[in-house]
DNA sequence: TATTGTTATACTCTATAACTATA
DNA sequence: TATAGTTATAGAGTATAACAATA
């Protein structure tokens, strides 16, 4: 990536301007660690983050049509597609045919997606510990609250 | 984009378990939702994110070479030279040659340029309050002051 | 030999549109 | 006619590697 070196977020005598002013471009460079951190220590799954959000939907939600999924995810139904090929090669997910809709499928985990799952959870939390890390516990709330309000996602289902 | 409809950050009737649980998982959702208001309000003026800084950086450190150009953004050196040629199509920046190295060009900004960013990072500025219009004054703050925690940026330069 | 900018190439991600088979 | 899944295709974005000119 990116030649060699790691990404420096100032280079000493660089003026940065606005730019460490703008709360866009500071997500931006959180989420440009997060990502980074996140495909290192999934590596050995095969799992980006789309492929974690799409196991966790449809192991809590299964039978989970792919037009469903597509919505959920906020991505088209030809990258759903993809999504759930994915998933088919790595042995996590199945399509089961639908009798009552000889179109559709139902999408399940499979006993081996299931049980990676648990572990992959568990790195993720780990994960996203790592990338919180520079915060204590209230600050790390703090962070979590506000980022749900800029989603509009205040009260409408409240996390563990 | 995705077919239709907007992205619902929750869809009802859906469980998403430990995803509500997760800031990078909220972090790349208000990412998305940042980015594509960025992408529509400086259609305009063809700008992307990366444009921006670039132009930003250049016009605050005139007389940068193309290599320091993508150290700075972190990216590889072909990449910079695509931004650049468009920065240049575009009519913002120039490449001045070097008389000290005949390898090497000075990117500054052109009349055109320097005006335009002007308007560009007003509109950029109103870019950010509407991405963070959900929080008050002191949350923006907060929220701003633990992004560049989670960077390593607290104290080595402050903002604005 | 190393570095600067460039080009060629490839890979990922995601989108739209057209197609098929059902409904 | 509309919908579910699929396929074809194309466009961004970004990466590596090789190259010519220069240091």
């Amino acid at each position: 990536m990116r030649e060699e070196e790691p990404f420096l977020a100032h280079v000493p005598g660089i003026q940065y301007g606005v730019l460490d002013t703008l709360a866009g471009y500071a997500v931006r460079r959180v989420q440009i660690q997060a990502y980074e951190d996140f495909m290192t220590s999934m590596a050995a799954w095969h799992i980006t983050p789309p492929r974690f959000s799409a196991m966790t939907i449809i192991a809590l939600n299964p039978g989970l049509k792919l037009t469903q999924l597509a919505k959920v995810l906020g991505i088209a139904r030809s990258g759903a597609v993809m999504l759930v090929d994915a998933l088919e090669d790595l042995g996590y997910v199945r399509r089961e045919p639908m009798p009552e809709d000889k179109r559709a499928f139902s999408l399940v985990m499979t006993d081996k997606g299931r049980t990676d799952l648990g572990n992959i959870t568990a790195a993720v939390q780990a994960h996203d510990a790592r990338i919180t890390a520079s915060l204590n516990a209230r600050e790390r709330d703090t962070f979590w609250r506000l980022l749900r309000k800029m989603t509009g996602m205040t009260g409408i289902t409240e996390g563990a």
